[in-house]
DNA sequence: TATGGCTATATTGTAAACATTATATCCGCC
DNA sequence: GGCGGATATAATGTTTACAATATAGCCATA
């Protein structure tokens, strides 16, 4: 099988095109425009746990290649925010009742540890970025529901931010997400994701510096949170059903 | 080369393979044996940070193709575990000083919240199963390097499961691993990475219910692992450079 | 001898065709 | 008319070849 070997060549070389040594342009596939586009669309409730997320219908909206969907769902994947389900294809998660509680339990953990570093480490330009977005949040059109859906997720996000820990940053934006699955499975119609007074409340207590005052405040605006979701009853038969089938499958696969 | 049609069909439909309804294999890429292989070979530091992962020698390494190589690649550059950069490939990932500090910071909030959890929930498969650990890290042979990495990184995972929290267990196993990273970027030569009476000591307190004691020592624990590290004074001058060359590409790709 | 540019090689990235698996539709049968 | 089974369709998964990029080696040159 031999190979013609390509000849031509592009003499044209614009830009001698400085090689940096180790640090090549780590530009993440969390910048990705598919990827964002569908974190997005999830934490405004746009795409609902369950949904089809099929390659062609992506790959034509996002006017990409099959393969780069693929990369980003997979990425997607990784991070428990979309299911694949093997020769089905991609759907957005949907955690299970005890993961659910699970995601809140671990949000009350490392929300109310932000919040106290926050409040150690805030400085002027902390003070600044808090009261700008809480005057956004405060301003802000109460009808539009994405954008207040927004804003409350960044509200949780800054706090993170403040704390000055990458991880801990990194953690905090999973959660919120994975929260966002959480309460649109599980909501009550109609309530809103957080009590719209708890946001100023917290931010005004981490500006006066009041540790133990943010911490608590914070911890009761999650459990707030957390109480407002209920396991679907209507579903419980469904539910038993899945888990009948999956023993059956488990049993045909442990026996032949 | 026009190649035909396959008209084959297979008549034969062994089994009628009762399908379930929402619940189909959820097996997770976390299964597959390439992603498995590349985690147990860094978390034993057999794999360094830095090091080329090369998609054709690992896919003859592990007898199969690039793409699935490539998948497993992705799936382990999600989770911060391999740092891919675009057309030179994959690299065990090396974090940086600030990131290592941010690790164990958050390990001091997981975990010391993992093991407060974990006294309260205690039950007696719970501690059967603590004290087959205990036993298993006492008698284990410590001239075996690679067996007491695996050991001693089993303890933090099992106080994690104790918990009773999924979504705290997950973070945790991402957490193990990022420390190997960070230690192995930046120990000093020839230290272990946990002091070998900890563990017993923290098992202990957990046995006995002593929840204060327990959060302590955990923390302690957590504390002392972190000050063996230190920053690489000798390559100072290399991070300086990257940092140089980062500021110049940054200022080239906004300005030119 | 060291440096800069050029060429050759090796590696990664991408696209399209192909194969496989699930889903939906239809028809015969009871 | 409802049910089971076969077929058709549409989706996902995989292979292959190909293109683009980076690395290493080479030679000319100062």
């Amino acid at each position: 099988m031999k190979r013609t070997r390509p000849v031509k060549r592009k003499p044209k070389r614009s830009e001698p095109k400085l090689r940096e040594p180790e640090a090549a342009d780590p530009r993440s596939i969390d910048d990705d425009p598919v990827v964002q586009g569908i974190l997005t669309a999830i934490s405004q409730k746009r795409l609902k746990p369950g949904a089809k997320l099929g390659e062609d219908k992506l790959a034509a909206a996002f006017g990409t290649t099959r393969i780069h969907i693929r990369q980003a769902l997979s990425h997607l994947a990784s991070r428990k925010v979309v299911m694949q389900i093997p020769n089905r294809g991609a759907f957005v998660y949907r955690p299970s009742w005890e993961e659910a509680q699970d995601i809140f339990a671990a949000r009350r953990i490392i929300e109310t540890a932000a919040v106290s570093a926050a409040v150690d480490r805030l400085d002027k330009a902390g003070k600044a970025e808090l009261r700008a977005h809480m005057e956004r949040e405060a301003r802000h059109d109460r009808n539009d529901r994405w954008a207040s859906l927004s804003l409350t997720a960044e509200f949780h996000i800054l706090v993170a931010k403040l704390a000055g820990n990458r991880v801990l940053l990194e953690m905090s934006r999973e959660l919120m997400l994975r929260t966002s699955l959480a309460i649109a499975t599980f909501e009550q119609p109609g309530e809103p994701d957080c009590s719209p007074d708890a946001h100023p409340d917290i931010g005004a207590l981490i500006l006066a510096r009041d540790k133990a005052g943010a911490v608590h405040a914070m911890r009761h605006h999650i459990e707030e949170m957390e109480q407002r979701i209920r396991p679907k009853e209507g579903e419980d038969e469904v539910d038993e059903l899945t888990a009948i089938f999956q023993e059956i499958g488990a049993r045909a696969r442990a026996g032949g």
